[in-house]
DNA sequence: TATCTAACGTTATGTCATAACAATCAAGGC
DNA sequence: GCCTTGATTGTTATGACATAACGTTAGATA
């Protein structure tokens, strides 16, 4: 897996895939996280596919690697990938994706689109604080949130108009 | 089912649940939707519960009440609801709401109490405004949204401090 | 080395959601 | 009225997503 760059317009800003391993092991590094070889391989996978992934095709790939073959081996990779910043889930697909800056903490945007089904991750620092002000407004103390939108990437546009 | 308001501090802005039907029918009435029973038994039961059902609780009220016992009963009529603005899915929690303002087409956000698990719809026009100028960024034509926000309600936030 | 804990792997089960098809019902044209 | 047509409701069966519980292994600590 040598590739250094994404290949569709949507990704154009992100950090290339060689390079957000390499944000994510310095972090590892720097907090003491163990990014063991099955949590490894499985964000190498997030990254490498470019996209979202469901927790079962995850376990068929790490089970073709000699990992474990059920689906708790999956699940604890991803959920630990997740809870400590190296990935997001992505609810409304079920599925999981790598951060794209995993050098920093973030609540992050997810621009999902109907049609090619890619995904992107979007800086939300502005959606976030609005929803916290808004939650603030019922009294409301907000600690995490999920954003997704639904709509077309601009490549998808493109085609259709 | 006289109730005439909602019991809790989260709700006090709110529409009453005889208020939200009545909002609800109009609403129906107006679009030329039909509300059949099997609809709007599912939505009353949702506005009566104050807080997120999942499909299976609602199938197992409708089956109690003569309605079908199988699960696609249940997801039809909420799929329904969803679709035309009378409830919210709520994917965090893989349940469903009723909509506290059927009157008028709009994106929601919601509030999810992780302490008393209690589900609130906040305003979302600035979060989805904040929402949908990311995505143009991005060149993504945003649709729909999903806004949750998870944290401690007003009730729970006194108790705590 | 002895001990402790985090991580890994398994079996088994629980929860959420939809595909596909048959029966029924409401509305409009004859 | 009677038939056609599409929407709605119901069923069976299956698929997809997620976790509980427990034993084993590997790393760190003393
Ligand atoms: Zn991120
Ligand atoms: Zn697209
Ligand atoms: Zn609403
Ligand atoms: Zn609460």
């Amino acid at each position: 897996m040598t590739q250094t760059s994404f290949c569709c317009p949507d990704h154009s800003g992100a950090q290339d895939a060689a390079n957000i391993l390499l944000q994510a092991e310095a972090r590892a590094a720097r907090m003491g996280l163990r990014l063991t070889p099955v949590r490894r391989r499985t964000l190498e996978m997030l990254i490498a596919a470019h996209g979202a992934m469901g927790a079962y095709d995850v376990l068929e790939c790490l089970a073709a690697e000699g990992y474990g073959t059920q689906p708790p081996v999956a699940y604890r990779a991803l959920n630990w990938l997740v809870e400590n910043g190296f990935a997001h889930r992505i609810r409304r697909l079920n599925a999981f994706t790598a951060c794209a800056h995993p050098a920093h903490d973030h609540t992050a945007a997810f621009l999902i689109c109907a049609t090619c089904d890619s995904v992107t991750e979007a800086p939300a620092g502005a959606v976030s604080a609005a929803l916290s002000a808004a939650a603030e407004a019922a009294g409301f103390v907000m600690d995490r949130a999920t954003i997704e939108a639904v709509g077309r990437c601009s490549v998808c546009v493109e085609g259709t108009a």
